[in-house]
RNA sequence: GCGGGGAUUGCCGAGAGGUCAAAGGCGCAGGGCUUAGGACCCUGUCUUGUAGAGGUUCGUGGGUUCGAUUCCCACUUCCCGCACCA
């Protein structure tokens, strides 16, 4: 082995010749296991940076575990452009944009004369894709490249047209209109970064309520379309500006009274608006309607708490469950409304109408909240809070009542879809969409939500689609579990989702080719590519052959290779074995992800699968990971601060990169990447390494298993068992940090253990055990020690270890225990007394104190703990009296029970099981460590046993062995 | 607002009813080994303690239990996603 670890040295050696042996190249094996397993493709708007390590590098640790489980494992990459964010910064680019080009040059660390160069979409492209390729080589990634490619070349072109044509033909791509945030001086849909004000705001969906009066609407817009059961009055405000407006939506045609905003708000929506007139807010005051619902009469009153620039200006009263209602209602009682033309006895005999049960409230919440939280008026702030309880508590727990007719008894929370859906059908109500809060655009405009119309949709919102999505996961695994539910509530917040764009590089939509299809949509299932993707690769699939009866063959079994064969001019047989490595590989073994892709990429993924393939080809596990912070802060990819892979690689070696991102932290939890942190890390791999060599010329080779062991060396072989269980445990739940903790640290703690105990016939066994366990994480030294050691394999291909039950050895494992225990005690001991010690005696328990641990032991584990009842000390004492030899202790013997029922809790019971099954002499095991404590405490030490004791009485001067305890000798330091 | 996840000893982070003064790492301190070391090895790192012990701790306040960092309730507080954007 080098004198010095040179990661670079060590890992472009073994790079190069794992790429030779083409040692990822996976091909069909018929009767080998196969695995196969994907990442989320990068997406080549920027280097690879530290986020993508964490992702990638989890993938690759799962691929080369499996790899080592003698799985065929194929692991394959590609690389993902479709889009804008490329073109946008090929425009940046080329506009010489001076933040963009500081970016890239000191963040991405791309030098300046060949970022000036990629002025254009492709040039990019062609840059990073050979950039990632070189990143996730020299870190190490056992990846199939032969299976590589662009979501831009034209073969996978052909194949998401088939995909696209497929998914229209199911029925799957449907045309509508969808809101957007949009500038009315701009005329253009307002992103994120476009927004000078309201960043936060969102997009709510509204339901209008439209009341009838002779031939006018007032349509009232509301969150809570159940309570339409409950309306005694509407709203208007006579100091806002109302106007009659014809609004025509299709068919219908109808008039409309809303507030002046309201009405310019409506231009935008799908529905055509003409002004007709403004109206006096007191005409539309004190007008006498029916309530839809419930055929009521109800009355329009003056409120001031009413916006014109919220909904649509008119407001519905629902007074028994809205605290701005009642409370409004309130204060008309005590004016004077005749100017209307309303009487006292109107507003009197309003009676709230009750429609929602909720415990812990009476039947009219609004009325009760309000009256607690004593708001004075309907201008009081407080106001809004009691609203928020209000609507908390009914949606969540409230059920309609009987008077809301068929929807009597279901939980608000449930029903409320399904009022809406009716409601609109019965033409009762309309959608209405409106900011969370008011967005302002960089232009200083105040933004409106604009409905664009002819949009194509994936029509995700379909009930049946969902089913089979929710079969689909519940049929997966999904880790960690607890984001199965994360999933399950995505399922059900997914609605239709445009699924075509104008601008950006992507594949044509088939069925209407002047759209381009979006591009999360284009990478849903794309690891069935990957299977075919060699063939591309090396010639046979064209652009010219890719035609969708040859999808349709290989992927769904449709048609017979001789018709494919004669369409495609590919022999019939060749597309045969294509057709077989497809059916081969699939299902997708495992898809592991950062956490950002759950609601979008990841929900497609089987949403896709679920629409177009077969059900034995659906995904099988999901695993999601957190991301990766800089010393503390966010990374950005157009912002910095950045991470390179390159440069974490180069800085640190693959090595120290690799298992310093996967031990930073767990799974779903961020993982801050921190210079003091991988620089720890580097010089645990050095560790490792240097360790690896000491072994090495220490010329100590591998027992036999018939060779005799010592006590600690059985004691390292048995551990060893247990951090093998540990980490194959961490890596099948993927919990990288665990397995690494195992793997690494704690087994290094018991090497050195083992070393300073004088233990080394060992050694050579448990490096390479070690090497084996760590070589997911760390391939590269581990390949090397592991040829060092005299391998001529690979250590990729190796069989990772595997629990050896003959190894166990709880014996020595106790034995070890206990002398690690006496060696603390002695220590703290000394510490106390500060004394140097010129001789140490240890006395072992007396049989009889075990024969009471025994008994005591016994009958907490026969007592179910659930029972949870304190030891009684009384029957414990009668059967240890019982036995004659306890018995001679005499009256020892309560004084130790007593003790020892208080203290047995604080001992470990698997501790205490162990030694009284395994009948542990203390005296044997101590002995085995006479010598080593003789070296540690550079003193004579004398073990003795309860005959010794009683053979010479002068080894115990002060009496101390009375101390001694199972498990704990008695100690005297002299 | 809706949904999800957190709060542990100087820091990062394990732990999920008794094994816990609480793994492991980092940092810090002392010692050893060394020509030297930012390498390595040992020890200590809430607090008291001249015999292996005691006291006070796991966001706050209650509760369940013989026993709670771990379970229940309330509160405080932090983070993340919410769409046409990859």
């Amino acid at each position: 082995m080098q004198e010095e670890y040179d990661p670079n040295i060590i890992e472009s050696k073994w790079q190069k010749i794992w790429k030779d042996e083409k040692i990822y190249e996976a091909n069909p094996l018929p009767g080998a296991e196969k695995y196969f397993i994907t990442i989320p493709f990068p997406y080549l708007n920027g280097n690879l940076h530290a986020g993508h390590t964490r992702t990638f590098t989890i993938g690759d640790v799962i691929a080369r575990y499996n790899r080592m489980q003698g799985k065929n494992v194929l692991f394959p990459m590609a690389f993902h452009v479709t889009g804008t964010p490329i073109v946008g910064l090929a425009d940046l680019i080329s506009k010489k944009d001076p933040q963009t080009l500081n970016v890239y040059e000191s963040f991405h660390k791309i030098p300046k004369d060949v970022l000036v160069t990629l002025d254009e979409p492709e040039k990019i492209v062609d840059f990073f894709k050979k950039e990632a390729e070189h990143d996730m080589s020299i870190i190490g990634y056992s990846i199939d490249w032969r299976r590589k490619f662009t979501t831009t070349t034209p073969e996978f072109k052909k194949f998401i047209e088939w995909q696209y044509e497929r998914l229209y033909d199911l029925g799957f791509i449907v045309k509508g209109s969808h809101p957007v945030k949009w500038c009315p001086v701009d005329k253009n849909p307002v992103e994120d970064h476009d927004i000078l004000k309201g960043e936060e705001a969102t997009i709510v969906e509204y339901t209008l309520i439209k009341f009838r009066y002779k031939g006018y609407i007032f349509p009232c817009a509301t969150l809570r379309p159940e309570t339409t059961f409950g309306v005694t009055n509407l709203w208007f405000n006579p100091d806002v500006e109302y106007v009659l407006a014809s609004v025509v939506s299709g068919e219908l045609e109808e008039n409309w009274v809303v507030s002046r905003e309201c009405f310019e708000k409506l231009k935008f929506t799908d529905r055509e608006v003409e002004f007709v007139k403004t109206v006096d807010p007191k005409e539309l005051i004190g007008i006498k309607l029916k309530n839809p619902t419930t055929d009521n009469t109800i009355i329009t009153l003056p409120a001031s708490f009413v916006a014109g620039d919220t909904g649509t200006g008119v407001v519905m009263s629902v007074p028994a469950h809205a605290p701005f209602d009642y409370i409004a209602l309130k204060d008309l009682e005590k004016e004077d409304l005749s100017d209307f033309g309303i009487s006292s006895d109107d507003i009197s005999n309003i009676k709230p109408v009750s429609l929602i049960e909720i415990s812990d409230y009476g039947e009219f919440p609004a009325i009760e909240v309000v009256e607690e939280m004593g708001v004075k008026n309907q201008n009081d702030p407080k106001l809004d809070e009691a609203t928020k309880i209000i609507y908390r508590r009914e949606f969540h727990s409230g059920t309609l009542k009987p008077n809301t007719g068929k929807y009597s008894g279901i939980p608000v929370s449930k029903v409320k879809d399904d009022i809406i859906f009716d409601f609109t059908a019965q033409g009762l109500a309309e959608k209405f969409y409106e900011f969370s809060e008011p967005i302002i655009c960089r232009c200083g405009t105040v933004c409106v939500v604009n409905m664009v119309k002819g949009q194509w949709f994936l029509n995700y919102s379909n009930p049946e689609w969902k089913n089979k999505v929710r079969k689909c996961l519940s049929d997966m695994e999904i880790i960690p579990e607890e984001m199965r539910t994360d999933f399950e509530n995505k399922i059900d917040w997914l609605k239709d989702k445009a699924c075509a764009r104008t601008k950006g590089l992507g594949t044509k939509l088939p069925c209407d080719p002047k759209w381009l299809i979006e591009s999360l949509g284009d990478s849903t299932i794309y690891m069935a590519y990957y299977t075919i993707a060699n063939h591309v690769y090396s010639g046979v699939l064209t652009e010219e052959n890719m035609v969708p009866e040859l999808f349709d063959y290989i992927f769904l079994n449709k048609g017979d290779s001789k018709t494919v064969s004669e369409i495609t001019k590919i022999p019939s047989d060749k597309i045969d074995e294509i057709k077989s490595e497809f059916e081969y590989w699939y299902p997708v073994d495992m898809r592991s992800s950062g956490k950002d892709l759950v609601p979008n990429h990841l929900l497609f993924y089987i949403f896709h699968h679920v629409a177009l393939f077969d059900e034995k080809y659906m995904p099988k596990a999901i695993a999601v990971n957190g991301f990766v912070s800089l010393e503390g802060e966010k990374m950005s990819k157009s912002k910095g601060p950045l991470l390179t892979l390159k440069q974490a690689v180069s800085e640190y070696g693959a090595d120290t990169a690799r298992m310093y991102v996967l031990s930073a932290a767990e799974q779903m939890q961020d993982a801050d990447w921190q210079k003091v942190g991988i620089e720890s890390a580097r010089k645990q791999v050095e560790r490792f390494y240097y360790f690896s060599k000491d072994v090495l010329e220490s010329g100590c080779q591998i027992p036999s298993p018939n060779d005799p062991r010592a006590h600690i060396d059985k004691w390292i072989e048995s551990r060893i068992q247990y951090y093998i269980k540990e980490v194959s445990e961490g890596l099948k739940t993927i919990r990288t940090r665990h397995a690494i903790q195992n793997a690494f640290f704690l087994i290094y703690n018991d090497i050195r253990w083992y070393h300073r105990r004088g233990g080394t016939l060992c050694l050579k066994e448990v490096v390479e055990t070690w090497a084996k366990l760590m070589a997911p994480f760390t391939p590269h030294v581990c390949e090397e020690i592991w040829h060092e050691f005299g391998h001529e394999d690979s250590i990729v291909l190796s069989s990772y270890p595997s629990v050896n039950p003959e190894k166990i050895d709880i014996v020595s494992e106790t034995s070890e225990k206990i002398i690690i225990d006496t060696m603390e005690d002695i220590e703290e001991i000394i510490k106390v007394t500060k004394a140097t010690p010129s001789e140490i005696s240890l006395y072992t328990t007396p049989q009889w104190k075990v024969s009471v641990l025994k008994i005591i032991f016994d009958s907490i584990s026969q007592n179910d703990e659930s029972e949870g009842k304190a030891v009684n000390p009384g029957p414990i004492i009668k059967e240890a009296m019982s036995d004659p030899e306890i018995r001679k202790a005499g009256k020892d013997v309560q004084k130790y029970i007593q003790k020892m029922i208080k203290e047995i809790h604080n001992i470990p019971s698997k501790f205490v099981s162990d030694y009284l099954k395994y009948s542990i002499s203390e005296k044997e095991a101590l002995g085995h460590a006479k010598e080593f404590f003789e070296k540690e405490f550079s003193c004579n030490f004398f073990i003795y046993d309860y005959e010794d004791i009683e053979k010479e009485p002068d080894a115990d001067p002060f009496k101390k062995s009375k101390f001694a305890e199972p498990m704990r000798p008695a100690i005297y330091i002299k």
